[in-house]
RNA sequence: GGGCGAUUAGCUCAGUUGGUAGAGCGUCACAUUGACGUUGUGAAUGUCAGAGGUUCGAAUCCUCUAUCGCCCACCA
């Protein structure tokens, strides 16, 4: 029997060996492609979808990371010239409104109060103070990721990058101003894009009124309020019942404030909804916006940013919120003997998903990119939903799982121009400047950089924040210039992320790498789910069901919730993460230390192998193809079939069948040394294969086991 | 309104291309002085949501139904 080395004797204590292992492989330099030894011909890269730098970790993260770490290890132990590239992201309205709010909590102050500039300092300062935080985070769920690389979406050489392409697109003429309807977020005062809404269900009134006694046509609206902004009603061409009226204008008077109607026919009304006519609202309606345009109507705004009616005639109106201007409208109707019906129906209110505001739809005059624009693109004429729509179409791009390429799809076709500029000043501001010459005739200049002279003046607003991670893949390696990284680490391999973020993130990256570098950004995407809790449901706040990865890895080491995270949790999935979960890897570490320990004492007193008697060979045949199978979900990304093999085969099969059996043998002095050679080469051989799911315990053991000319278990080869 | 997913042991879920159902947790019984009680051995529990079809054979493929969940949509 050996003396164990005083560290083995003692329980496994994820907690002390931590943070010096990670030091050591920091270090060690290997986290950094430049550095791994060997040809290493074959790259492969991953970049971490970049968190806000205001952030702290949560189980979304350590999900995240859990996969992409597993994978990465992988690789660089399989030869390949690994890079895992990190960074954050600047958030640009959530960062903005913490700092916001801070300030007007301590100060009293606004951010007109305080000004752009110094504004601008202070969101800074904060962003970059608390980055620390996100990044020693990452670090402690073990990622081996090249820190001398890191990027943050709005440093100097991202912000080249987002003026190059913003310059390149206008320049294509993808980029351009607008006057359309946008969506209003009157609590955050800004616009913001279609993915940025989302619907809620609520219960409303449908109105069914007329104008006016002498107005033939009955309309229908839930919101009557917006019917002082009308121009027009619009009935089906062949609908019998509104023919005679079609091209006939009327003048009304609507709640004290004079309106003009003409009847247009359009087939883009029903004639079996509500009376089959429409209110032609085109200020706040996108439906009426395009009607609009079709029969050049005019435009009349009745609504203001503040969600406020303005502009009319009738002074009782003009200062009141929509909500009381619907019941003022709906009394008035009453009074006048207008209103023909209510009934209550079920409606989907769109609303800002940031700020959970009503979005009011307005027309303002923002910058968009045309998705439906014919170009040239390398001798193509092609459009940018066609670009994106050929990168999975043609395979270049997979998505997992599968069924999310349809998902894909559908949001491609549907996709309408997406508007890019925001109303805040946390953010890439838009590298436009203007120089007035006259009322009608201002000079437009668009450039990488300001053009000189006094006169010009930047455009106030600054771009979606999805804008500067859509170019993430390669303005983190170098782009817009040509650099060795981009030319050797893209297109990169994977893009693993959640799946709530396929359209906002995984498309736009499409695109723009697609248009820009004619190259899709990765070749395949992993979508994850939703860390839900053991009940399955989402983790909040108010439900007090928020496990924190931070105290989990306390309380039973990184390795053991790494592993809950991937067993049995396949891609899409939503995984249902309790703490008992956890509990049973942390028992699988201290199994696996004291298989270690047991295999030490009783074996390596000889170091010499000898050749496997024929029964041990069996067992050891057995092993390589379970090492195949494993190798094999790994290169395929089945991650959640991999990491419960090796579980299942070290505890079943080795622990509990191997070891039993070996033990008598060695203890008995039969065919010993065949029987010590299998352990020493079954474990060794684990623990190379668990080190990616299960970096921390494995290392520190390889220091036990390892030979004399082995490295660290970072870059040591996978298969032996 | 359209699309997608889920439905498997008391609970949480695996089950890659169709070959007589698996894991973890829990339950019960037993064992154990030397790797480990954060253990070992064994046991019980399933008409794989329901109905129909294809097949020598279906949890797995097809059709329909039910329940739950998610996404998308300008029905005023």
């Amino acid at each position: 029997m050996k003396q164990l080395p005083a560290q083995l004797t003692k329980p496994f204590d994820a907690s002390s060996v931590e943070n010096p292992l990670y030091e050591i492989w920091e270090k060690s330099g290997y986290f950094n492609p430049d550095n791994l030894q060997g040809e290493r011909k074959e790259s492969y890269t991953v970049i971490l979808p970049p968190p806000n730098v205001t952030g702290t970790l949560h189980t979304g993260h350590a999900i995240m990371l859990a996969i992409q770490d597993t994978l990465v290890r992988f690789k660089r132990m399989n030869g390949y010239r690994t890079l895992w590239l990190p960074g954050t992201d600047h958030a640009a309205i959530a960062t903005q409104s913490v700092v916001e709010k801070e300030i007007y909590k301590k100060e009293g102050k606004s951010r007109h109060d305080i000004g752009r500039e110094e504004m601008l300092k202070r969101i800074n300062t904060f962003a970059l103070e608390s980055q620390n935080t996100i990044l020693s985070q990452i670090r402690s769920m073990g990622s081996s990721l090249d820190w001398s690389r890191l990027a943050f979406t709005l440093d100097d050489k991202r912000s080249l990058a987002v003026r190059t392409m913003f310059k390149k697109m206008y320049d294509d003429g993808l980029i351009y101003r607008g006057l359309r309807i946008v969506n209003w977020d009157p609590k955050g005062q800004t616009t913001i894009s279609d993915d940025e809404t989302e619907s809620e269900e609520r219960k409303g009134i449908m109105y069914t009124f007329k104008y006016s006694h002498d107005f033939p046509i009955p309309i229908s609206s839930t919101r009557p309020e917006t019917k002082v902004g009308d121009v027009a009603v619009a009935v089906h061409p062949d609908d019998e019942r509104y023919k005679e009226y079609i091209g006939k204008t009327y003048e009304c008077n609507f709640a004290g404030c004079p309106i003009t109607i003409k009847i247009i026919a359009d087939t883009a009304v029903e004639k079996d909804f509500g009376t089959g006519a429409l209110g032609v609202t085109p200020a706040h309606s996108q439906t009426d916006w395009e009607i609009k345009e079709r029969h050049d109507l005019p435009v009349r705004q009745v609504i203001n940013e503040y969600a406020k009616m303005y502009g009319l005639a009738n002074e009782e109106l003009n200062g009141k919120k929509v909500t009381d201007a619907r019941e003022y409208i709906v009394e008035w109707l009453r009074k006048e003997n207008l209103l023909i019906k209510e009934e209550e129906v079920v409606q989907n209110v769109p609303l800002a998903q940031r700020s959970g505001a009503v979005i009011e739809p307005l027309p303002k005059l923002q910058w968009f990119i045309a998705v439906n624009k014919p170009f040239s693109h390398f001798g193509k004429e092609t459009t940018l939903k066609e670009l994106m729509r050929e990168a999975v179409i043609d395979k270049k791009t997979t998505i997992l799982p599968e069924r999310f390429e349809k998902v894909y799809f559908h949001w491609v076709d549907n996709l309408r121009d997406w508007c890019i500029s925001r109303q805040i000043w946390y953010g890439h501001r838009i590298p436009v400047w203007y120089k007035i010459q006259s009322t009608e005739n201002t000079e437009i200049h668009c450039d990488i950089n300001p053009p000189v002279g006094e006169e010009w003046v930047q455009d106030e607003d600054t771009l979606d924040t999805w804008f500067s991670s859509g170019l993430w893949t390669f303005s983190t390696l170098g782009w817009p210039d040509t650099t060795k990284d981009l030319a050797t680490y893209h297109p990169t391999d994977l893009l693993e992320t959640g799946h709530d973020i396929l359209f906002f993130w995984v498309a736009r990256m499409i695109l723009f790498s697609t248009y820009a570098l004619h190259e899709v950004p990765f070749k395949h995407v992993y979508l994850h789910g939703l860390v839900r809790d053991a009940q399955g449901r989402k983790m909040s706040k108010s439900l007090g069901n928020v496990l924190d990865p931070r105290e989990l890895t306390q309380k039973y080491g990184t390795d053991a919730l790494r592993m809950s995270l991937l067993v049995g949790n396949g891609p899409g999935n939503d995984v249902k993460l309790g703490e008992d979960k956890i509990k049973a890897y942390k028992n699988f570490a201290n199994k696996i230390w004291n298989a270690t320990r047991f295999v030490v004492e009783r074996t390596l007193d000889h170091e010499t192998d000898v050749e496997l008697l024929p029964e041990d060979q069996i067992i050891y045949d057995a092993w390589r193809e379970k090492h195949k199978d494993i190798t094999d979900d790994l290169e395929n990304y089945r991650l959640h079939l991999g990491s419960e093999k090796i579980y299942d085969y070290f505890w079943k099969t080795f622990c509990d069948d191997i070891i039993e059996t070996r033990k008598v043998r060695i203890l008995e002095n039969n065919n010993k040394e065949s029987a010590q050679t299998l352990l020493v080469k079954l474990l060794r051989e684990q623990i190379i294969t668990l080190h990616p799911f299960m970096p921390f315990i494995t290392e520190e053991i390889w220091k036990f086991i390892k030979k004399d000319a082995d490295d660290l278990l970072l870059v040591t080869p996978w298969s032996q």
